[in-house]
RNA sequence: GGCGGUGUAGCUCAGUUGGCUAGAGCAUGCGGUUCAUACCCGCAGUGUCAGUGGUUCGAUUCCACUCACCGCCA
């Protein structure tokens, strides 16, 4: 038999983060997907990675006065381990500042160049230092600030390297209409088509105001652009250029995994880039949706981040695992609260698939022994109907798994489980043990084991230890994420075969002892805010430029088309004002107007749903922006007042 | 503004090329069962299938418009 290939890739994740849910999310699924390849009798190449270059870690490392390279080397292992934690099977960790990496990355650059597809020009354009990107005009208004961190953008002209992207729209829009299914899911392929088809520009791919990144040969006054460094990471990996065999075994079959945020350089720099290298692009390029959290956005701001490694320690690795693959369409966006994932620990996990082992064990105890049947007594139709069910089951798995239908997946086997439960309750094992009646048990019990062990299989991708254990209390020998699925036969279990019966699957949680303990922690999480970014220091006359002064509010009403907004007429003393300001879900009209309040007067007007906001009030938010409290004075004081 | 998508049971969603009484899971109510993790099994539901108009013998499914929300546009 002729070997199979498979690699698969998640991106290399930025590491001035802690990891979150949202890493957790692609590298669990990567590594299901990677697991049930191996299953499938595939060769499995699965790398994950960090990307370590970029301004944003030489800030980052300044501010805390050690070198980059200290910085990703600590920073970086917060991955690893989060990758051990979660039971990830990757085959490979790459980090770009790895001279194996650096390497390939000058070679492709000098590669390109030498046949023309890299060339030196200017870029001119909006530019923000700190989150070092370029805006195009149309998102930047006319105020010229980021639209991402709100801060000032510099016009900037800096001399580039660019690469000859708009030579290969037509080589794309080729390739991506012969392989419609390279771009998964389908919306997110229309998409990158409808981009390309509107007309490709040159990419810049080297920065010069940058100094911590893979220098560019030739040009030691050039780093090249961390995109461009870090797309090639999938490469390195991969062997090339030096390894050929290798790159010819796995290349042509490379799976990106990633968030739908990075899909351009995914799904057209990057596969523009092997074009010129005269490789495949990628076979297929998934991009899921992102995770709100309790509905709201994740973010440091908010302080509701989601900590994968605390999830794993309070839920299991298996049950986190699970949730993220079964609560929603892989390519959706989704909602991760705990509440949902305690429902499906107690609903899915403990009462069928938990219950469904315990219950077939503890009559094995009881009836026969706690020997598994063997090839005995009478089969009946119903029996029958059981086993085509599980391999019906098990061929509609294979084809959800293939198209990266997750959910889909997991719903096949769970009908499955739930169709066994019912079995037992049409057959009532427990009443033929009571009559004696082994010739109608044995088969029922050795059916239900034999359903046990399928689900076992088919869940130890998700699942590998609840598959290992569900294999340990059968008795049965062998490693289950090891087996291959297309030899999974009925009737395969051993003469002999005896059950051990050990802690439950999945213990029930109890709610109200959940909901008691979940405000604990929340209690304890509260107690000690997350402190955000700190600003750099400033001197007392930066200070001073801000004019701050106490105001009455006069009247407050809310603005029209904005759930958050207040327009709120000021009394200054000396004159009247009107400001708009954010904080209508945190109080009543009433409650404000008559107050005495802080305002920064030399702001400059901005408008705000179209009502002109000539300040700003002063008022404190807590991390997770859950609460609010006005700055205000501690005896009255005539408005107009200066506040030093 | 341009292109695309979504709107179905209390909640999350499935509904193939238009056709039997519109489905699943969760949650709710009632009944059964006792091997089992107060579990499992059965039954019961409720739906102007976003709205309006059209094509058709027949529309959740096709067409037009309206409303709401969302994605992409370096």
């Amino acid at each position: 038999m002729p070997a199979k290939f498979f690699y698969i890739t998640t991106p290399i994740y930025y590491v001035n983060d802690v990891p979150h849910i949202g890493h957790a999310y692609t590298t669990i699924a990567a590594d299901v997907m990677a697991r049930y390849k191996r299953m499938r009798g595939f060769d499995v190449m699965f790398a994950t990675g960090t990307d370590e270059h970029g301004q944003k870690i030489q800030q980052a490392a300044e501010k805390r006065d050690m070198t980059a390279q200290q910085l990703v080397d600590s920073v970086m292992v917060n991955f690893k381990n989060l990758w051990k934690e979660l039971e990830i099977t990757n085959t490979d960790f790459i980090r770009t500042t790895e001279a194996r990496h650096e390497r390939v990355v000058q070679y492709i650059f000098s590669r390109l160049m030498e046949q023309g597809d890299i060339y030196k020009g200017s870029y001119k354009g909006w530019y923000c230092v700190p989150c070092e990107t370029y805006f195009p005009e149309s998102q930047i208004g006319g105020e010229k600030l980021c639209p991402d961190c709100g801060r000032p953008l510099q016009n900037m002209t800096e001399e580039s390297y660019f690469f000859r992207m708009s030579k290969y729209e037509r080589p794309l829009l080729d390739y991506y209409e012969k392989n419609p299914g390279a771009i998964l899911p389908q919306s997110r392929y229309n998409e990158v088509l409808s981009f390309i088809r509107s007309g490709l520009r040159d990419q810049s791919i080297s920065r010069t105001s940058v100094s911590w990144g893979v220098p560019l040969p030739g040009d030691e006054r050039h780093v090249i652009y961390v995109w461009f460094d870090a797309l090639i990471n999938y490469l390195t990996v991969c062997g090339y250029p030096h390894n050929g065999e290798l790159v010819e075994k796995y290349w042509p079959t490379v799976n990106h995994i990633m968030a739908k945020d990075i899909i351009r350089f995914h799904c057209i720099v990057w596969p523009a880039m092997l074009l010129a290298l005269g490789l495949n692009p990628p076979a297929t390029v998934f991009s899921h949706g992102w995770w709100t959290v309790e509905g709201e956005k994740m973010s440091k701001s908010r302080g509701n981040v989601v900590d994968p490694f605390e999830m794993a320690a309070l839920y299991g690795v298996d049950a986190f695992r699970y949730f993220l693959m079964r609560e929603i369409p892989f390519g959706s966006d989704g909602d991760f609260s705990e509440r949902a994932l305690v429902g499906r620990i107690n609903s899915d996990l403990a009462n069928d698939q938990g219950n469904l082992l315990n219950r077939t064990l503890q009559m094995i105890d009881n009836f026969t022994g706690g020997v598994v049947p063997f090839n005995s007594g009478t089969v009946e139709d119903l029996d029958r109907e059981i086993r085509t069910m599980a391999l019906a089951t098990l061929d509609s798995y294979r084809a959800r798994m293939d198209s990266y239908a997750f959910d889909e997946a997991l719903k096949e086997i769970w009908t499955l489980i739930r169709r066994a439960n019912k079995y037992i309750d049409e057959t009532m094992p427990w009443k033929l043990g009571k009559e004696g009646n082994l010739e109608r048990l044995e088969p029922v019990l050795n059916t239900l084991c034999e359903t046990l062990r399928f689900t076992a299989a088919m869940v130890s991708p998700f699942m590998p230890g609840t598959a290992r254990k569900i294999f340990d209390q059968l008795g049965l020998s062998g490693d289950p994420t090891e087996l291959l699925l297309d030899e999974l036969e009925w009737g395969k279990i051993p003469e002999g075969c005896r059950v051990s019966k050990k802690a439950v699957l999945f213990p029930r949680i109890d709610l109200k002892e959940w909901e008691k303990k979940k405000a604990e922690r929340d209690a304890r999480k509260g107690a000690t805010p997350d402190p955000g970014d700190h600003e750099d220091e400033v001197s007392i006359d930066d200070f001073k430029k801000i004019e701050l002064r106490v105001a009455r509010v006069v009247k407050v009403e809310a603005v029209p088309k904005a759930d958050k907004l207040y327009r709120m007429d000021l009394d200054l003393g000396y004159e009247r004002r009107t400001i708009v300001s954010g904080i209508r879900e945190f109080r009543a009209p009433e409650d404000l107007e008559g107050r005495q309040i802080i305002v920064i007067c030399n702001l400059k007007p901005a408008s705000l749903r179209g009502v002109v906001s000539n300040g700003m009030l002063l008022a404190a938010e807590t991390s997770d922006g859950k609460s609010l409290a006005l700055l205000t004075v501690d005896q009255e004081i005539a408005p107009g007042s200066r506040v030093h």
